[in-house]
DNA sequence: CAACTAAACGGACTTTACCCCGTTTATATT
DNA sequence: AATATAAACGGGGTAAAGTCCGTTTAGTTG
């Protein structure tokens, strides 16, 4: 009489058609997006230049943002890995603030290289980088617990320092860039802030 | 011969009928956000509701994030009053640490209890309250100039300090509230992070 | 291998933002 | 007051996002 409630736990492994269906997607998206822009890539005809239907689509990603969400998380994902095991400062081996400056720089970087993909992924309910704020946080913490400055509480300043880093960030992939040039200025000089600030606080010793 | 190129410079004032009818719409807009919320107002239902045809309200916003840029303007305005020759410590009387930390904290939660009006003025392209950013920033460095703390780039400093109270903001307003009671939790926590940050700075001094 | 089931698929349908352009009207000029 | 003109108006038309639900299929079980 029982019934076969079998695994219950997780929801079962993604299906391989699915699969499939998923990685050319992305890589169709990915292919429009580098011909013609986000602006184009829409999801009527990213279905039929995928040899699929609508629903399909709607089903994998949820909704456009998703896409280039999606999209986004592939690269971050081999920027994450260089913070976690690539060279100096950014990876490890250099101390707490050097690697602290080092991975502002390094994601302002990241961020206007895709700036495109990350405006496009954002819709006017769900901030984009939501998850890798996370990201951010953590890594900010464990950087400051290793340097052994006398701060209290860890974690408020944590939280404080990654939402200096990521709000300036976010304005910056929400604001209309001026057409042409002025996009790597801004980048330079929120990266030139970004480590005056960290100085600064470094300097300001324990609370 | 000469052509009555007359005024030739402004554009020549808003007409009477123009203005009657953006504020009958703004008026509309606002009832029907009271009554069912920011994403039950529809173009076609504001024009509808409002006697007027589509094409005007598109005349007059532009977009539909218009519309609550417009709205949420209207607030910023009364703020910004406040600011500017309202009591202390937010309003001239108080020192500029007491008048920063306070400024900050009024904004955080002007922004809280305009939440949703925020959030719908967001669209894909543009951040809604860039307009304001400007403000913020102008007001910060006034007050650092005034502070006689031993900085050199004022403007800079006001720059990064800006970025670092509007991005959170940014943050919290286009992130996915947990339905609920997270809203002033989030708040409260920003505007106490916001405090720590500038007792912080001011106690670093001098570069 | 045959039956079964949950997930994936497709594409018509609905809703909504936004465009276009012929028509109307406020205001300035004489 | 008559005329001219630039601006405002209206509402049908288009395109794209997102929904629904009947159909198909991968994977599993006996």
């Amino acid at each position: 009489m029982d019934r076969p409630v079998v695994p219950l736990g997780r929801p079962r492994a993604e299906r391989a058609d699915a699969k499939r269906n998923r990685l050319r997607l992305l890589a169709v998206a990915r292919e429009m997006l580098d011909e013609c822009g986000p602006e184009h890539v829409t999801m009527d005809a990213l279905a039929e230049r995928a040899g699929l239907g609508k629903g399909t689509v709607f089903r994998r990603f949820g909704t456009r943002a998703g896409i280039f969400k999606a999209l986004l998380e592939e690269e971050a994902h081999r920027f994450q890995e260089l913070v976690l095991s690539g060279p100096p400062p950014l990876g490890p081996g250099a101390g707490p603030a050097e690697r602290l400056i080092a991975y502002g720089r390094a994601r302002i970087g990241f961020l206007a290289d895709n700036l495109a993909v990350a405006r496009a992924g954002m819709d006017r309910d769900i901030a984009a980088p939501a998850v890798e704020v996370d990201m951010t946080r953590l890594h900010i913490r464990m950087l400051l617990n290793r340097a052994d400055i006398g701060v209290r509480d860890t974690e408020g300043l944590a939280l404080q320092l990654s939402a200096a880093l990521e709000g300036p960030l976010l304005l910056y992939v929400s604001s209309p860039r001026a057409p042409g040039d002025a996009r790597d200025g801004g980048a330079e000089r929120l990266a030139d802030a970004w480590q005056d600030l960290v100085e600064r606080l470094f300097r300001a010793g324990p609370k």
